[in-house]
DNA sequence: TTGAAAGCGCTAACAC
DNA sequence: GTGTTAGCGCTTTCAA
């Protein structure tokens, strides 16, 4: 075809507001270059996060991303939402952040393409996930390196994955180096929980450095631990999780430590991109993604007193 | 059909992993039970916290939202983009955060129902925006009534319309009071950008007040301030626009003006799942959602040397 | 009540 | 190179 015979059809699909059908285009092709995305909301910050990342992913790859949200944490909202989606137009499922064990409980139709972000998942399902363990060794033995001798922590829902990891790695790590782990602190990932948490530490003298699960909780122990006349870092040093961009800015300056929301999204597409092309040598790859300790001002080597 | 025959086939249909083609169900159907969601990031608060309630109005009914990120703000950007998601098998558009002029370019198939947030649409397309004017005026009033002279303002980007109706409805509410409207000082969202009008701001002592566009650059005013020694609130207030979540907890908590996003993401579904309905009697509704003032810690009557 | 057939819009294969 | 046709999987209509 001549290359002008081509234009003019191009302008006469524009005049006339043509589009090809994608519903026909995908059933003569059997594929709807859409990929699904499950998730549990996406106004916080890893959800969001891991959001963009995927949805830029998907986009060089030229698919298109169908988001459901699950209403509820508890177990029986996921697996509905999930067959929905399944259901849906969609050639494969990332599933992001995985509430209790409710990722066990999915099934899916043999051969459907899925990738989850869940270490729970290792073997059984392709899967990307962030180096908890190391991220949580490395933020205690920054603090204990400071000179203190232990590290408070104020944990994620105990339902959450990532939670526990954060909170066993943190844990263990004490441990090991001989300090004492106290009981840690209950939160919801909420800034919320974190000031009720912060209240409690700084009401007690012994506390010099704490460990929040993620930043938004750490901004309410910095909000506490202000209220109730305590320094940061003078009195107590406050080391968050996730790398928000906000953390730069809060007062003071939040030491965190840093995901890679990123590389996340962009692996978890690609281990979608290659199964649906039944490209995947491996029959569960397993992708780790590191996490940088970022050292602000909300940190510091503990008061001599103490 | 018996409901125990009924059953079996629902059974069987477990069993072999079958579910519907639904693009077949599309193709014949003539609709996909989907609608677009089309804006330019989804890690930042406006765009986050819209997402999130329009895919949960699309939930209610039994809609998946397809989303297309737009590569940059630039004009070029969006109509490509546009294309492709009209191209998308969606039944509708749902167009939030218009940079520049670009929605004015954006030109749909005739009849193609789509809703946009953007104050200039009115009348031309359905719109649903938040009272920016009347936010600003509150914000403008509420200060000067606690006895400040005049309010400097932390202008976002000028090619972002919400942002230049903030400053619009700053400077007109100044002038109506016959107070001097100071050049404002420009920002473009991040708390970054907050953080270098701040310094600005705190080197000159006669700056009392300071309004700020959004939330995460009062972060950044609030930063420069502690930074430069100037006390919050008690040298200077600063105000934010948005209602983040992490405002209640920065230091100290934020003055704000929040939005109901809840309430934006709602009608804009409304709005579209009417067009496609062929429901609106009206042509190009238009629907104002306010916008509320909450005080918190960061605003105070100005030092009595002022 | 049950079954058969046509057709949605596209593309790939095949015949001209 | 150009034109025709069959069929993707579903739903709706019409016939038995």
């Amino acid at each position: 075809m001549k290359p002008a015979t081509r234009d003019r059809v191009l302008i006469a699909m524009e005049q006339l507001g043509y589009s090809p059908n994608l519903a026909a285009r995908a059933l003569r092709h059997g594929r709807y270059g859409t990929i699904g995305l499950l998730a549990h909301r996406f106004d916080r910050t890893g959800e969001a996060a891991t959001t963009d990342a995927v949805l830029r992913a998907a986009a060089e790859n030229d698919l298109t991303v169908t988001i459901l949200t699950v209403p509820s944490t508890d177990a029986d909202g996921w697996t509905p939402a999930a067959k929905r989606l399944q259901h849906q137009a969609t050639d494969g499922l990332i599933v992001i952040r995985n509430e209790l064990e409710s990722v066990k409980r999915l099934t899916f139709p043999a051969g459907f393409p899925v990738v989850v972000s869940d270490h729970r998942m290792e073997g059984v399902l392709p899967c990307v996930v962030a180096d908890e363990i190391a991220a949580t060794r490395a933020a205690v033995d920054y603090l204990m390196d400071l000179g203190h001798r232990t590290v408070h922590h104020v944990a994620g829902p105990q339902d959450s994955e990532p939670a526990r990891r954060r909170e066993i790695g943190w844990r263990a790590r004490l441990r090991e180096r001989g300090a004492i782990a106290y009981e840690p602190l209950p939160g919801d990932w909420t800034a919320e929980s974190g000031f009720r948490a912060g209240r409690t530490l700084a009401a007690n003298p012994e506390v010099t450095a704490v460990f929040c699960a993620n930043d938004e909780m750490a901004f309410g122990v910095l909000h506490a631990l202000h209220d109730m006349g305590r320094r940061v870092p003078g009195d107590v040093s406050v080391i968050g999780f996730d790398g928000i961009p906000l953390g730069v800015h809060s007062y003071p300056p939040l030491t965190t430590l840093k995901q890679d929301f990123r590389t996340i999204g962009a692996e978890l597409v690609r281990l979608l991109v290659d199964q649906i092309n039944n490209e995947n040598a491996d029959h569960a790859p397993h992708v780790i993604v590191p996490i940088e300790l970022v050292v602000r001002k909300s940190t510091a080597p503990p008061p001599p007193a103490s």
